[in-house]
DNA sequence: TCCTAAATTGGATTTATTACAAATATAAAG
DNA sequence: CTTTATATTTGTAATAAATCCAATTTAGGA
């Protein structure tokens, strides 16, 4: 995700650079925290105090569309968002959320197989390791 | 999963035995369909029309709980469950929202490592491959 | 500067899930 | 079998994420 780039896609798609568009595309640059869609809401709305969370939405749909961001479906509540869209996983904490990237790994050849021999196109794999974190640990301890 | 043994349970954490909880257990006791909550409150209406979808996400926790479901995150709409508590992974077609057990695969000694090194104390592993089941690329298809 | 299609906004809507209080029923005791 | 205590169910209301939609605003080309 770099918005260079990004600014060159949506002139390229003949799509509108709007302020708000800009904002959300330069909060997720660089973003390693695996926002909400209301998370980046609140970061931005003190200084666009008339943004709106379905423009968030929309512009995270079209992000993705774009390739620019990935939807993680981590937990049931909601979907969080991840400027980085190279292949690795998350680890997440079961206690207070937090989500860490972990490098990639090929997955399994032999699911990959039964997938296909179930019939299955396979578009993607995700893997995602459950724990508690560090600092939930420690709370915990004592 | 199986009634006898969860029958047992019930009786020994003195929880008691009501047809709606029998009604959920039966229905869902060699099921492999991954059904969600509402799923399970549709198929059981009809026998049991006072049935509360409450009632149904009460004893879906219990059944959780009791470690006898497993409840799967396998997008972000809906919860699913599955009686098949053993270790597993799915296929997740992400146009017909099918699911479809694959085997227990060794996840990559990598990810459980660097989760480690991270301060993470590991719970669990899940694997989801996404892709594009047989029907639906059928259809597509012409 | 003007104009129009595209985008934003705010509010309503949908859908999954949880909360809660009143009604009901399990199962133990008499 | 009847009574009773209380666990459970039920129906409805409350939450929360995400989407829909019509009215308003605005980007950007003419
Ligand atoms: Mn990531
Ligand atoms: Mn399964
Ligand atoms: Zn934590
Ligand atoms: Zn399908």
């Amino acid at each position: 995700m770099d918005i260079k780039t990004i600014i060159r896609k949506y002139r390229e798609m003949g799509v509108r650079l709007t302020p708000q568009r800009l904002a959300i595309v330069k909060s997720l640059e660089g973003d390693r925290s695996h926002p909400s869609a209301i998370d980046i809401y609140n970061r931005l709305k003190d200084e666009y105090p008339s943004l709106s969370l379905t423009t968030v939405y929309n512009t995270l749909q079209m992000l993705k569309e774009m390739g620019e961001v990935a939807e993680l479906n981590l937990h049931p509540e909601k979907s969080l968002y991840d400027p980085d869209v190279t292949p690795h996983s998350h680890v997440y904490c079961i206690r207070c959320e937090r989500v860490d990237d972990l490098p990639y790994a090929e997955p399994p050849e032999a699911l990959l197989k039964k997938a296909q021999d179930l019939g299955y196109k396979v578009k993607d794999v995700a893997t995602i390791v459950y724990g508690i974190c560090k600092r939930c640990g420690e709370i915990r301890d004592h």
